[in-house]
This record gives structure tokens, sequence and C-alpha cells, in this order.
DNA sequence: GTACTTTCTTAATCTACATTAAGTGCCCTC
DNA sequence: GAGGGCACTTAATGTAGATTAAGAAAGTAC
């Protein structure tokens, strides 16, 4: 069964059926690292689901320096929810960190989906809530972890990430700079 | 009609009956300033509408320091979301600020709504989304802006809560001490 | 009204992290 | 295999905001 289906059916039961009305909704399509699939300034018409490879969200402050606002893996859906929602002009760039298969579920065929299978409104729901609750909690730790500990939640969170892309974003992620990374990846060796 | 039914009919249309179902599975309350409505530790089993009044959701870090993770009044939604969805303890308080009218939802009894009218499904997914929305910008905000471009956010989004909370809460939401905020404070106004 | 608690202010000192700058290693690409 | 770009490191200096401490103001309770 294909990956997309295996977590959809975490939350909700198709049928045979709805199964394949689902994929024939969908595209899948493969990217090599360093694709933009979504500039800022944008409307964002698709949700992402990734079968292989890494993706990040991020927007860039007065043109200068990168914020991530996250990143996706293996068997995780990414989107600027924003623009997705209100179809109006994101400030999200969604790229490929590392070659990736994707598929991709366009907006019309997400409301097309709704209408045809309700219970998909149940899937999206709990999808969208579990984002939150993470969400919650990152904005937390925030306002009140230190840059060490907020790394330490980054491992637990994404333990294998940690090889796999350039540690500059993973100092975005947390919140300080990569030069700051840099001496507190250090110190954190020396221990 | 009642501002929960109002608030719901935003998004999704309810026959008369579905609305009487509705209210029949809720219940209202009034509570005095200073009430507690959830502890940390506790399982959350219900959502919170406010009638009127002011409530915040909180957390205490190393049983020192306060952490406002949300304001809410009139016609806002309120609960710990993490809780509410695992029923497990979480670590939010839930407090009145304000006297408040306050319609109660039980978990439960969302879960039996969501069976006898599907549409709500679609309406707390959309609920769910535009609180995912506004939270990843105020992360964002968070990670990029400083304490005063951050405190002009939450005039904008709060107005009226400026003359009506205390500013230690204020400070604790934009992520400063209160001593910082007050001297920020008296910064902006000799401008 | 008086005492008690909580909030707010002011100011000195401190620190986690940013900024700037320079240099090193490494992967591309041609 | 040489040159150009990134990613990473190191180190000096700078700063937004924390901490500590003390007093003033404003609620709140009896």
């Amino acid at each position: 069964m294909s990956l997309i289906i295996q977590n959809i059916t975490k939350h909700i039961t198709l049928t045979p059926e709805e199964q394949l009305l689902f994929l024939s909704k969908t595209e899948t399509h493969t990217f090599k690292a360093k694709t933009i699939l979504l500039n800022s300034g944008q409307i964002c018409k698709h949700s992402y689901f990734i079968n292989s490879g890494i993706l990040r969200s991020f927007n860039i402050n007065d043109n200068i320096v990168e914020y991530v606002l996250s990143f996706a893996c293996e068997g995780w859906w990414i989107g600027d929810m924003y623009s997705l929602i209100s179809q109006k002009p994101g400030n999200l760039f969604i790229e490929v960190l590392e070659d990736a298969e994707i598929v991709t579920l366009s907006k019309e065929n997400q409301e097309y989906l709704y209408a045809a299978i309700p219970k998909l409104e149940r899937f999206f729901r709990i999808l969208t809530e579990n984002s939150l609750v993470a969400n919650q909690e990152r904005l937390m730790d925030n306002l009140s972890l230190s840059a060490e500990e907020r790394f330490e939640k980054f491992r637990r969170k994404y333990p294998t990430l940690l090889q796999k892309i350039p540690q500059k974003q993973i100092a975005s992620y947390i919140g300080v700079t990569p030069e700051f990374f840099s001496k507190m990846k250090s110190k954190l060796l020396r221990k």
C-alpha cells in the first residue's frame, strides 16, 4: 500500500474505492535537491506529501535572514497553510533539501475530495490538530528554553536530520546564528 | 442567535434542529476573575467558548516563570489542545482574567457531535487551521522580530486587551520580563 | 481606613546571543 | 586541477534583554 494511504489510514478507514479515488486526485513527481516548490509571494496551490527525501519551509526577513519554519521528511505533509487556506500570496518558500519523491494534492482536488469522501475532513482535522500542538510546543520552547535545550529538542524530534542537512539550517530552526551554533556545538563536544 | 452558533455558522450551515442539538450538548457557566478552569497536570476534558470576559492559557516553567500561550476574549475558543487530543495530563493552566460567561463542550460530547453532525468536522478543521496559521506567524515573529515589534503586533491582534489586563501578562506573551517591558513602554511613550 | 499583596517602575549590573571579520576546508564545475 | 562558491570555524566586540534589588503605586481584604 502506498505511503500516503498508510498515512491516512492511521486515522480514518477508507474503502478500496475511496483509496483509488483519492490517489486519482493526486500526482507524484520527483524533484532534485535545491528545487523551490513554492516561492514567497506566490499563492500556494498544493499540499505536499513526502514519499522520500527532505523538504523545508522558510521565510526570508528583510531579504536577508532565513528562518526555517519546518522540516519535513518521509511520511510528512508540508505546505504554506496560510496561503493554502486564504489563497492569497504567502511569504513562505518551500525547498527540496534532499532529492525527493513528492505526492501533490491541489487545493481544488482537496476540496473535491472533502465533498466526495467527508471522512477526509476528519483526517485533515486531526492532521492539523497535531501540527498545532507541535507548533504550540515549539513556541513555548522558544520562549522558555535556552539555545542548547532547543537544540536537544530538535535532535529528539528529527533524529535522522542532523547528519543530512547543513547545520546552518538547524541553527535557523532553533533560532540562533550559524556562528553561535558552531560555538555551541564545539562546546557540547568538549563536554 | 447565540454567539456560539453565530461563530459556527461563519464557516458551515446548521439546520435549526442541528443548532438545538449542538446547544443541548453544551453548558453555559459564569466564572469570576482568577478562577482556574484547568490546572497543569490535569487532563483537559472541555473546549471553552467565551461569551464574555477574558481568559488566558499559560504554563509555568520550573515552577517559577509564567509563559502566556494565548489570550481569548468574546467569541474565541480556548483549551489545552495537546491534552484534549491525547487525553493525557497537559502542562497548561487556563485562567479567567476578567469575569466571564463560558460555553463548555466536553470532549465526549464533541465526539458525539462529530458523529451526529459530520459537518462539524469541517468547522473544527477550519478553526484549527486558523489557529495553526496564527501560531506559525507568532513563532516566526518570535524568531525574527524585536520585542518592540512583537508588542506592536500584540496591540494589533488584541486591541481591547491593553487596558484590561496586567501588563506583566502582555510582557509574558511577547516574551520579555515585566521589567524590560516597563522600560520599553516608557521609552515608546517618550517618543 | 489600615494593612497586605500584587503590580509597576527605575537603575545598576550581567549574559546569552548577535555582529563583524578573517580564515579554513570542501565540493562543484569547467 | 584550478578557481569559485558554500559551509563551517574562531575570535573580538557589541547589544537586546535578563537579573537583582529597592521603592512607589495600586488593588484587595478585613
